[in-house]
DNA sequence: ATAAAATCCCAGTAAAATAATCGGAATTAG
DNA sequence: CTAATTCCGATTATTTTACTGGGATTTTAT
């Protein structure tokens, strides 16, 4: 139940975008150095995000990466789903349950599942660079 | 972000011991055949479980396991922080936070933090053998 | 055309965490 | 005394995480 590095990069990442957000791009040498990490492992991290087209990038010089959508309609929930597999704390909810029959812990899985999507999807990009939440 | 195995074998054998409340002891092998692991495994299990005590053990011949409290003073977010790290999602929130100056998604973290052990502290073991969180 | 700046792609490796396994000591009931 | 059981500590195997490295491709500027 650790959050992994590729989160809290990728997060961090997302945050700076935000805060540059209409503003031009970024590169990766930038996004790295203040999420405190290396260009070629945030690189790999950028990649994931891209793929879930929740950032577009410009290759060649001047190139970098952007926001697909503006921070207001961009979640935390979205982001880390991406880097996360998806959150998905338990096999159980999405592959056949092989626990003991009947599961007595699925309800639990199922509420914790919706209790930590619930709550990352309620946090925009937005609400982060405010350092409001409710902004 | 995934849970371990502790904690799903270590559930698993609560809720047989809150299905067993004050009907005896309940041993080691017993709790792992249902639980679907080996003896030596789930005995490290009940370890940490009794250590923090959610379960009080019986030496010798014909002793074994039973819940500390009643199933319904008992709840599973007790046992997962137990199993689980504290459930500590990041250190951020107990070490000092190394993370980038502020570091903007500290905020997130506590949510998620305070999500999690709201949800599971919400739900006993009671609730989980009657089959109704409400219950 | 060339060079420089950047993303993109794929492969490999090192370290850490997880999931066990093993052997045997201590305790207790009968 | 014996059998059933928890308790204790060490070791090992497997998997996941966290990186590192090389180089191909794309784009802009000169």
């Amino acid at each position: 139940m650790k959050l992994s590095v590729k989160a809290k990069y990728g997060l961090s990442a997302c945050i700076q975008l935000a805060e540059n957000y209409q503003k031009g791009n970024l590169t990766v040498s930038q996004l790295s150095t203040k999420a405190g990490t290396s260009e070629k492992f945030l690189e790999q991290i950028m990649a994931m995000l891209k793929k879930a087209e929740i950032v577009t990038s410009t290759r060649g010089a001047f190139g970098g990466y952007t926001l697909t959508k503006s921070p207001k309609d961009t979640t935390v929930g979205e982001i880390l789903r991406c880097l996360e597999d998806n959150l998905q704390i338990v096999d159980c909810l999405t592959n056949d349950c092989k626990c003991e029959t009947p599961c007595q812990s699925f309800v639990v899985w199922q509420n914790l599942h919706d209790s930590i999507n619930n709550c990352l999807d309620s946090i925009s990009l937005y609400s982060l660079t405010k350092g409001d939440l409710n902004g």
